[in-house]
DNA sequence: GACTAAACGGAGGTAGCCTCCGTATACTAC
DNA sequence: GTAGTATACGGAGGCTACCTCCGTTTAGTC
């Protein structure tokens, strides 16, 4: 019984994730959760949800003890691995922005989306364990990254570069459901099969935009 | 890793579980068995999944040797409890037809099946990670269930005391979408609720029975 | 009653979980 | 720059669950 549920209540420590990432945390500690994330991130979707968080700790390099601060629980660090990773994505659409016109930002952004969702299939398991606990944990996350595809299209439909009739639940949607779909390792036909879902978007556009972009002109579709 | 993955792979016991309970299993072997599967269902239903399987074994009366014998990993012993559980309720149904007249039977086989799905939330947490490896026990659980319940169906048919147009899988299917429904804990509400469904089945019958059912004249049906 | 194959049981090795506290370090004030 | 302090680090160690192994017991047979 006490295997995992005794210390389960505790003050969670939260920082605020991506909002305000650190309130008055010491560098060290804003370095060292980062690095947690990332290794457990890494460890989620490669090994499965049962990896030993004394794995996670030494690949970031880091005691145990800094983990269990930062994360008292498997399910808070599974969580807030969720979140980060949500956080990213949103973050490089506003990057994509800077760096790309609006349609190659939409389009690469796609891509990300779909390999997001492809690393997340290893977390499955542990997620799935909190679908009850926490929805909405999902809720809040579909919210964001919806937020974030609404701004990429919209910034393609003022550029004139994209439609301007779509929504950005409706698209994350459609690509969530071609990730869904499609075969769990090869994640190329999903990747195609955005590409043309993007062309799509484009050719409705009010101005044709000259930028090529790579995945969406491929011919074999074969699934 | 190595927590719980390594000794999946061995010989599977499956002494063939309901079929032939025991086939040349020591009489005491199938007294364990037995016991060990009780406990199980006990402690699955009371305490959720995560219990230590030496507290079954324990409170089982035997050794932990004697379970890992039995059941050589987690996953087994909770497939062969759930295999039990619906064993037992299929079996109950053979004994109430030569007990009782057949609609009586079968109007007390489905308020055991109300009970048995309230017991089944307990370990639902344990089995739902099984659900992707092995669903031909659901499906076969379901249609073992279904055959029972069409049996007595056909005897409450064949007195003329319950209608003959009804499915057993129908039949479970509509019990099952009311025991979801329903709230958590208290399950008297599904029970009344299946009470008023069987009035519907004797409602059309060829002869009117003149037994009189308890859970099915309850007024209050509010929840 | 004797024999043997089958089953029991639990000690003990292994490993993951989590805590605790001495040590190290980032920030602050001067 | 330096001193002081709150904050964070790290990992040894205790606890517990998992699972195996093998000496002991017992059911079934002749």
């Amino acid at each position: 019984m006490g295997r995992e549920a005794a210390p389960a209540e505790r003050e969670a420590i939260d920082p605020g994730d991506s909002a305000s990432p650190d309130r008055s945390l010491r560098a060290d500690a804003v370095r060292n959760r980062e690095r947690l994330l990332v290794a457990a991130a890494a460890a989620f979707a490669a090994g499965g949800a049962d990896v030993p968080l004394e794995d996670i700790a030494r690949s970031a390099g880091v005691g145990i003890g800094t983990l269990y601060r930062h994360f008292p629980t498997r399910d808070a660090l599974v969580e807030a691995v969720y979140r980060h990773e949500v956080d990213v994505l949103c973050e490089r659409a506003d990057e994509l922005l800077t760096t790309l016109p609006p349609d190659q930002a939409l389009a690469e952004w796609l891509q990300l989306f779909v390999r997001h969702v492809a690393t997340k299939r290893g977390m499955l398991s542990a997620l799935k364990s909190m679908m009850g606990a926490d929805t909405s944990l999902f809720e809040q996350s579909r919210a964001r990254a919806a937020a974030a595809a609404t701004k990429l299209l919209a910034a393609g439909a003022a550029a004139g570069t994209v439609r301007g009739d779509i929504q950005g639940a409706d698209l994350l949607r459609a690509v969530g459901g071609i990730c869904m779909s499609t075969d769990q390792e090869r994640s190329e036909a999903s990747e195609r099969l955005v590409g043309l879902l993007f062309d799509g978007l484009r050719h409705g556009a009010v101005a044709a935009s000259p930028t090529a972009v790579t995945a969406s002109s491929v011919s074999n579709i074969s699934g």
